[in-house]
DNA sequence: GATTATCATTGACTTAAGTCAATCGGCTGA
DNA sequence: TCAGCCGATTGACTTAAGTCAATGATAATC
């Protein structure tokens, strides 16, 4: 546990005496695909490392359509906000797959932290990384439109796998869409056109981007 | 400055030496209205408290829409992303009104940071706010339409000006307009409309709830 | 291995909100 | 004082994207 704490982003670079610590707070909890892991409003006493697994965060809104804000996966953090702001989370989040996460006790933490700067550095730092991508997803909501942002997601993915042109949307398209802020159906067209206009090849969620610096473009200008 | 700088949230029941030394490190400097503060892309080396007033923090896309993230008064801080992740600001910084603002350098600042727990906790305590507002703004953009999100920014106008049913817009209706995700002519159709169906009187800058329960209904569903 | 669910796709239609254009009023500055 | 601008409002129109519905295609479950 020690070993795979040091090499999460988090806590990377942190003196072994550190890691032990945080290890001696930290509880392994398993949630099975689909389950709950909190609820918008929830109070917060603690928050999470994905360990293995897949954890969505997201909103839903009253008649049921939902906003995805996040996919975590191994390594990655979430639900602090209420460790040091407020005390309800934000969102929910669900496990996508069966999942075994990390959880810190909000007080242990906390203290952990008071006690060591490197560690408050890295939190500010994930904390501003997490600002940074709300930025860009608010940017992208109010003034790009659904084809602009999943050109920029195509373009993200193809970063992120660096396979070359080839990629792999890593959602269900239903998933995607809800990251997009859009609903399936408008996925679907918005990619049957994507490949109409010869920008991509599409097959299943196997995807080849064909015309890179279209769709740069697209993705900068927000419209076709 | 040392008084002035414990009043903010951001420093709040920090010890005197501690607010002597961040005073030790700001500088003082000023701007006219609509001057330019930073731009999207700009190197941030130091980030910014407003000390008299108003700020506006926001994108714009390439045909020249503009979505304004916060609007910045007195004694709140703007700016600090790039001090902690990355480098460039994310969105752009412009004064509403001539203002003075106080400029704390990126260095010099996180080795304050990094010698004083109670401050690293304060910022972490701002950055979680600001990404519980940016939560929101997305829940509004994407889940809500523009009724909806105007009737949530009345409610919220009228908790923090806490008189009663009265209520100023602090804006002018354009730049509200941008604040709400949406442009001036769909606002001002949206306010005759709210008045239309009776859940405010709207004179100017100047408005009147008239069926509270009502708007937060409307807040809550999102739509008509 | 059969039977449900769930997911993806397509077509026809509706609708919220943006665009374009015209008007009016109030400030601002020469 | 007056010309010129910016902000707000209203009307007519367009459009991006959502809704509803039907069909196939997987994939999950007993």
């Amino acid at each position: 546990m020690v070993k795979w704490l040091g090499e999460t982003t988090l806590f990377s670079g942190m003196a072994d005496q550190h890691l032990r610590d945080l290890s001696g707070i930290a509880m392994v909890v398993s949630y099975k695909r689909r389950a709950t892991i909190f609820s918008e409003g929830d109070q917060g006493n603690g928050f999470y490392l994905v360990k293995e697994g897949k954890v969505k965060i997201f909103m839903i809104s009253p008649d049921g359509k939902e906003q995805i804000l996040h996919i975590f996966g191994p390594g990655e953090p979430f639900g602090e906000v209420p460790v040091f702001a407020g005390q309800s989370f934000p969102a929910h989040a669900v496990a996508l797959e069966t999942s075994r996460l990390v959880f810190l006790p909000r007080d242990d933490f906390i203290a952990l932290v008071a006690a060591n700067p490197a560690l408050a550095l890295n939190l500010l730092a994930a904390l501003s990384q997490r600002l940074r991508q709300f930025t860009k997803m608010i940017d992208a909501l109010s003034l790009k439109e659904v084809p602009g942002r999943l050109a920029a997601h195509l373009l993200f993915l193809s970063k992120k796998q660096s396979a070359g042109d080839q990629l792999q949307l890593e959602l269900s398209k239903t998933q995607l869409a809800s990251l997009l802020g859009t609903i399936p159906e408008t996925l679907s067209r918005m990619l049957s056109k994507l490949q109409r206009e010869g920008f991509i090849t599409l097959e299943g969620a196997s995807i080849a981007i064909v015309d890179r610096e279209g769709l740069e473009e697209l993705a900068e200008i927000g419209k076709f």
